[in-house]
DNA sequence: TCTTTAAATGTAATTTTAACACTTAATTAT
DNA sequence: ATAATTAAGTGTTAAAATTACATTTAAAGA
């Protein structure tokens, strides 16, 4: 009987991270070494089990802080995926979350203790599982969604340079943006707010920072505005 | 501890599956009366339990064709839902899909048979669970689509007139679009096959018919083409 | 043959995007 | 002191895309 509660199969349902990051060398995404079996030794995303009180947000979340001391990231849904041998060792669905934090402000030994290392995009290493099909989702996404919104605010540092901000998304599009029409598309979109402070660690000239104007993004939010580079 | 599979709690997982048909009267999805408890007689999305030796997708497959009788019927995975009280019997957790299809082409009376019934998405009844939030997830979901690629194929009949094309893309967009911007932008994504038949059910003069041309609309996928209406 | 009805068609103004190169400010080296 | 160096900063123009907008056409029915 197709609608029976009692009869139906249960199966393990597990939550896998994609945290991205961002500095000086570019797009980074957080990877941790596991440390039990299958697989021990192996890079991996950080994953673990729903429990039957929790909900997916919940347990991204949980998941994500037992296995790098990451604090309340907030994550979106990815995608579930469901293949009947993803897992080895038993039949496992798993929903894949991301989300995109700035490294910086992420203690950097906390992800230490815990064995959680940054990697580029570009040279990712094997992971286990189906997990690398999960991050190229997750790069498309990404992708699709600074196409969608920009996306400088979860990964830069507070204050930041214009050119900063232009690598940033030449990162994630993997493509040469030409600096005069970046800056001037994204200040038509006056979500930035220039401050009178200079950077003086990488020019002789110096050059001015930026912070995001919170308020003036949120209220545009509601608009859907695009950005096409 | 975290990652013992034995030891991990085992949900019931769910698909829904959430159906856009398209005919004169405009966007309609395809709902059922429940024939069971909880909730029965209530309209509800077409729903079952995944298997154990299944993949998801075709669990949404095996699911609709259970309800509805329609067969083989492409599906997207839209989104995971995980409240824990979204199912009243048991803690359920249950993935969406969605999927466009052509009313005609899917015999009516088969769905007669099995309690399914269209309904006008402005009209949709109140929907057990959290079946509303799910369509209405998938509605926006259509939107962004639309604006991504064509999505003629699906809904509407093998021959076409402009005019219906037109109508579909008011009814998913629920906006007004202007016929001759509508209709050179259409051309000039060339992608339509204009027919020498014409249609004269609807009015004096006739109107031509068009098909797709699924050759070059297949070609022009791998190049994102995007339309902004 | 006149009326009716939906179908079919084109242009001009505006906005957006894309391509492109030189000047400036400050430090360092001679 | 002056010349060289380096990243930062800045505007214009051409092309393309988008939007707004109104009349004519083909056929049937009165």
């Amino acid at each position: 009987m197709l609608n029976s509660y009692s009869t139906a199969d249960k199966v393990l349902l597990a939550v896998d991270c994609i945290i991205f990051g961002f500095d000086e060398d570019g797009l980074k995404i957080l990877l941790i070494k596991r440390d039990f079996e299958p697989e021990k030794g192996k890079w991996s995303l950080m994953g673990g089990f729903l429990k039957k009180e929790e909900v997916l947000d919940d347990a991204a979340i949980r998941v994500l802080n037992t296995y790098t001391g990451l604090q309340d990231i907030y994550m979106e849904q990815l995608y579930t995926y469901s293949e009947i041998d993803r897992d080895p060792v038993e039949r496992t669905v798993s929903v894949a979350y991301y989300a995109l934090i700035n490294i910086e402000n992420h203690n950097a030994e906390l992800i230490q203790n815990y064995h959680a290392k940054w990697f580029s995009v570009s040279e990712v290493p094997k992971l286990i599982f189906d997990h690398d099909n999960m991050l190229s989702h997750a790069i498309r996404r990404l992708r699709y969604r600074t196409s969608m919104r920009p996306v400088g605010f979860e990964l830069l540092p507070e204050k930041f340079k214009m050119s900063q901000l232009l690598k940033l998304y030449e990162s994630i599009l993997d493509k040469q943006i030409d600096k005069r029409n970046f800056i001037s598309k994204i200040n038509s979109l006056d979500i930035l707010i220039k401050l009178d402070e200079k950077d003086m660690t990488s020019s002789r000239k110096g050059s001015y920072l930026y912070t995001f104007d919170k308020e003036k993004y949120d209220a545009k939010l509601l608009n859907h505005f695009a950005l096409n580079f």
